[in-house]
RNA sequence: GCGGAUGUAGCUCAGUUGGCAGAGCACCUGGUUGUGGCCCAGGGGGUCGUGGGUUCAAGCCCCAUCAUUCGCCCCA
């Protein structure tokens, strides 16, 4: 344990990831945004009761995964493990509910859990969160999905798989859990894992969540649960499913797909990639039309889903179409006299819309030209002892290698031509990567 | 909470059956070159993660501990 390290799961982000980040948060403002989505910045402590009441006692997030702890009243606070909880505190809060009918809220930033960090899985952990509410129509649904699709879509991200399927609702699962837990109960249940053996009692759809082989192979005639949902449930999914079909959004039906928090009903669904290891999961959500009364606000529906910001920064990681952007240039202080000059000089190339920055302290030709080489600049500016005497200064092209010396009085001048010529290309880093 | 792997120079890593602490890259100085990338010579840098133990002798063997990392679990 040191003063000097971060705390085991918490990271700093640098470039390039850093950059990853901005830009997922651009697309969701802007893909989000075009659905008629508001963001919304929630605070990332909370009462610990609304996430024990929203996410559910007996889950492993709130048993053993919160960061809890007193604040000097001795009242009990949580960092956020999630944002659904805090958005649906701040919409009751906030009385949306009375002046629309439909809020679409998005938000995003650090989660916390206490797990054991692994590959795309982070003690503090961000992720983008969309949250549709007032709307019970399978439409929402479908659109949800679409957003969500389009939004990794606009990313660039295209080599992932859409799982999809419907837990029923309160009228309908408590019949088949009790079929479920007969299932299994008929069956050698000493062939479960011992996870498996307790969740029979907790909550037995996770039993097929299970990835052990004995439990998987048990589950395989297990009763599904698409077989036993009510009427309005099943009618309710069959038009999520044909909206699917009708836009030719791929996905695959996936009767074990179990959601780990308890407020999940009727639809839900996940994104998942092959490409980052174990936590191939990189959104995944649902509809849960009793939360918000649940929490003591109205009787709201609600569809939503999280995604990983870090899983998704991993996938865009590999994507090979990040190409740097170039500063334009470098000045090369020579002379002890040169760094004031350079500053001015410098300033004057940025107002013109360049990219670029000095040598604080002069040094030698070799070292400053090597600098200039491992910054890729597209000019290096030569600040030495004859161009202060002339009041000149060298501008030599780093990739032609030619050189040309102008009057420092017309370097703005040669700023506004570079410009010109680089009319089409990103500027001062608005957009340091170009999508392929 | 459980299991595996890894901690040696600023970075990436070698280090044989236990016997003087190494390489490449990076950095600094000098030389060469018309003003960088190549080449040559030299140089600075290490409590070998930490603490114990075995031994004449430990980077190497044993125990403990911390950290990193990949899995399990769980989840986005």
């Amino acid at each position: 344990m040191s003063a000097l390290q971060t705390i085991k799961g918490f990271a700093d982000l640098f470039e390039p990831e850093s950059t990853l980040f901005t830009r997922m948060e651009d697309t969701a403002r802007r893909v989000f945004g075009a659905y008629g989505y508001k963001e919304l910045r929630i605070p990332i402590l909370e009462f610990t009761e609304l996430f024990s009441r929203s996410i559910g006692t007996e889950t492993d997030v709130v048993q053993k995964e919160m960061y809890t702890f007193p604040d000097r009243k001795g009242r009990s606070l949580t960092m956020r493990p999630e944002a659904t909880a805090g958005i649906m505190r701040a919409y009751i809060e906030s009385g949306l509910h009375g002046r629309e009918t439909v809020s679409k809220l998005f938000s995003f930033g650090p989660m916390f859990r206490y797990e054991r960090p692994q590959k795309g899985r982070m003690r503090q952990f961000h992720q983008l969160d969309c949250e549709c509410l007032g709307a019970h129509e399978p439409q929402a649904d479908a659109e949800v999905m679409l957003m969500l699709m389009f939004f990794l879509k606009e990313l660039g991200l295209t080599d992932l798989s859409l799982e999809l399927n419907t837990l029923g609702c309160r009228e309908c699962r408590p019949a088949y859990k009790e079929a479920l837990t007969a299932f299994f109960s008929s069956l050698e249940v000493d062939n479960l894992c011992e996870d498996c053996r307790r969740r029979l009692n907790t909550n037995p759809l996770r039993v097929l969540d299970c990835k052990v082989p004995a439990c998987k192979a048990m589950s395989e005639s297990a009763p599904r649960l698409i077989d036993h949902v009510c009427g309005a449930c099943k009618d309710h999914f069959d038009v999520v499913i044909r909206l699917m079909d009708d836009r030719k959004v791929p996905y695959t039906l996936n009767p074990r797909l179990v959601r780990g928090l308890d407020y999940y009903m009727r639809t839900t669904f996940e994104v998942v990639s092959t490409g980052i290891g174990a936590q191939g999961s990189v959104a995944g959500g649902g509809r849960y039309d009793g939360l918000v009364a649940q929490l003591g606000g109205p009787e709201a529906p609600g569809i939503g889903f999280a995604c990983g910001m870090e899983r998704l920064a991993l996938l865009l990681a590999q994507q090979e179409n990040c190409a740097e952007a170039r500063p334009d240039f470098y000045i090369a202080c020579l002379d002890e006299r040169a760094p004031d000059v350079a500053v001015a000089a410098a300033e004057t190339l940025r107002s013109k819309g360049l990219a670029g920055e000095i040598s604080f302290a002069a040094k030698g030709l070799k070292g400053q030209m090597r600098r200039a080489s491992s910054l890729h600049v597209r000019h290096c500016l030569l600040l030495g002892e004859s161009e202060l005497e002339s009041q000149t200064v060298g501008i030599k092209n780093m990739d032609t290698g030619e050189q040309v010396n102008i009057s420092l009085a017309t370097l703005g001048d040669w700023a506004e031509i570079r410009c010109a010529d680089k009319a089409c290309e990103h500027r001062l880093g608005a957009g340091a990567y170009v999508s392929g």
